[in-house]
DNA sequence: TATGAATGAGTATTCATTCAT
DNA sequence: AATGAATGAATACTCATTCAT
């Protein structure tokens, strides 16, 4: 289903397979199992992110790393631990540890604009965000959301309702990476960074401020 | 796949049912081509919403519905039509175009709060969202996005670049719902929508102010 | 399947229903049995003969009738006996009773030009060739070539073997048919009658006649 | 439906697999790929020429097979390619390319001779006759008869009109064919070949002669 | 290590048929 | 007499997974 996406993951499999370079032997090419399991992982990384995980098959993978698709038994065990293989967490929300809080807008705002936006590159929020059906994906996400944001990030935050403000952040970095990388909505897909920046700061800085919600109650 | 939610459905299905209210005895209601379309489309409505697209079956929904899976291509014609119906715009975003700007905070509260919190009731935007993997989804979602936000909405905002704010709203909608009703981040999930809407406004008045973003760049 | 032969069969309806007619008191429609059953029939006939009877649905003769298939149950009992009884014997092959013999070419040549060959109508024999892989329609026709031909038809020929002179005259009938009006081999499907008719006469004479083989063994 | 052909089936199996003709245990052949796609040919041959396309199911096939249904999918891509692959051009008529015309009973004897006449077996021309009602199989045919007959063979008859006597010995194949190993109607499906011969030759070789129809149109 | 043969459960969809109205 | 609601079995096809090589 879905064509092949062979000419890209190539270029991935061969990133790890760097046959006919210099110094590594140019024999060993099957028979090969790091570089056959990072092509399958750069290809599952790829395929699940574009499609989501009901909507990619273990064979389709299979083909575009140029690979069996009894190879992903072999290495990964199962279609679902290669999905989580892929969509283990990738440090994306490490920064967040330490990043000064007026730096954070700036950071979502790189976060979003990750991969190329043209042709929907393997974002790694996208990528559980287009398996969100799945309850698995969903149950991770809530551990992730929970530990980086909620308990996290937080704790950064001084005011009330620290929790509430940092999920609010993270409902608003997967909504925009949603409708920016996969909806592909017509303003949020092509404005440029530093434009996108000045806005997210409007509607971030707030929630990042010590005095948060302020006086914002009065005239509801 | 996923057991069954029949207990659930036949009450909504009873509950949208409104004939007999009281003395038509519940049992012996075959041959009532309206119920059962409905019946159909509830328990569609609550399978998509939760499951997404690609992991419901027409049989599961059937059974659901307490119905032969043929009906489903009698009363709709396909899964994918049957979808179609289900997570057909409902005039959910129609308050948009009339609302004053200041309430649209109130109004986002209330969209996200929809439905049971507890139990994952079909909600208009997460039938959408768990399916977002879909491309005709993902289209349709595009199309009702540009429509509603990026050229409805946005008119009604003053100052620079109102489509691209008008987006980062829809951005927030999304995410929130995502976070809130189908995550179940913990803050997110619980929080009581006063105090929910006190830190919205937080976030969202400034993008619809006037002279939004401000003099935000200064500090950052 | 196979879009609508609706507006013919409109016809074939409304010449055995004919409402606004003169004579006939314009009320009845609805409630006719006997039109509708015969409504059925000519709607059967025609796509019988066209796509044979695994590939026509008893909803799409229903349909083309203009009725509701469940009165193909109630005027006939099954899809296999409004088959059968559209392709019960029409008395095609009466003529062969009596006919002289050296009118047989020409009675042949008008069996296989019967209907319109450019619309592949229903044609009495295209109806049973084109549902051949029947074994009840295979058995029928084994009958009804036995009665008409290898017992019938053979009688009346002197010589040897008239049994199999009999059946290679079927034979011949039911391949020209086959070719000229199903499978529309370019010179059958466009040769005028007559010359036709020259050319069978080459054929089928010899095999009329008394002493047929003749001589023809010799030069083998 | 239809039961099962299986004991049949198994004997072509290994009657066309010549691999270990005698000492090779005949159990155990299981990943055979050669094999397999054998049987599943050898099974559709049964299949499809007893029954036709449409009442053949692919699971009935690959039982018959003995193999599981999914392979016809590995080895084939569908049901319809199976069929393609059963009902391709054997080159069955072949010879009439350069057969003397004299000799063109005799093949035509032969070739409506093919296969066990008692139990219906595999005739490369009945699998595309009791599949009369597919358009394809019938486009195909029109094709096969064009270039056969219409084209080739006529080409090589002198006299007036060769492309429609041609077409009329397509006709009588076909027919005899029908009768003889479908319909089996009792003269023609008993009667030794060289019987039959002789009667053929009576209606064949007039059609075949030069100065054909002769002057046969004087006693119509 | 890698391949590809084999499987069985599952999917959407169609259809002849029956039942209540 | 006629309708259309309902059913259940069947169909072609896909896919994750396992097994022999």
């Amino acid at each position: 289903m879905y064509g092949t996406v062979q000419a890209e993951v190539r270029q991935v499999n061969r990133a790890s397979d760097p046959r006919g370079c210099d110094d590594l032997p140019p024999r060993a090419r099957r028979y090969d199992a790091a570089g056959t399991r990072s092509a399958l992982l750069g290809a599952a990384e790829l395929r699940f992110a574009r499609y989501g995980y009901d909507r990619c098959s273990v064979r389709d993978i299979a083909k575009d790393a140029g690979v069996d698709a009894a190879l992903v038994y072999r290495y990964f065990g199962s279609k679902e631990a290669l999905f989580d293989a892929v969509s283990t967490s990738t440090g994306l929300f490490e920064p967040l540890r330490h990043l000064p809080l007026n730096e954070v807008s700036a950071w979502i705002c790189d976060v979003v604009s990750m991969g190329p936006t043209e042709e929907e590159a393997p974002h790694p929020l996208l990528t559980k965000l287009r398996s969100s059906n799945r309850e698995e994906t969903v149950g991770r996400l809530r551990e992730e959301v929970t530990e980086v944001f909620s308990q996290g990030f937080a704790r950064r935050l001084e005011g009330e309702d620290a929790e509430l403000r940092a999920e609010l952040l993270a409902a608003w970095l997967m909504g925009i990476t949603l409708l920016r990388l996969a909806i592909r909505s017509p303003a949020l897909a092509t404005t440029p960074d530093d434009t996108l920046l000045r806005f997210l700061r409007a509607g971030i800085d707030p929630l990042l401020d010590a005095d948060c919600p302020g006086r914002g109650g009065e005239d509801g």
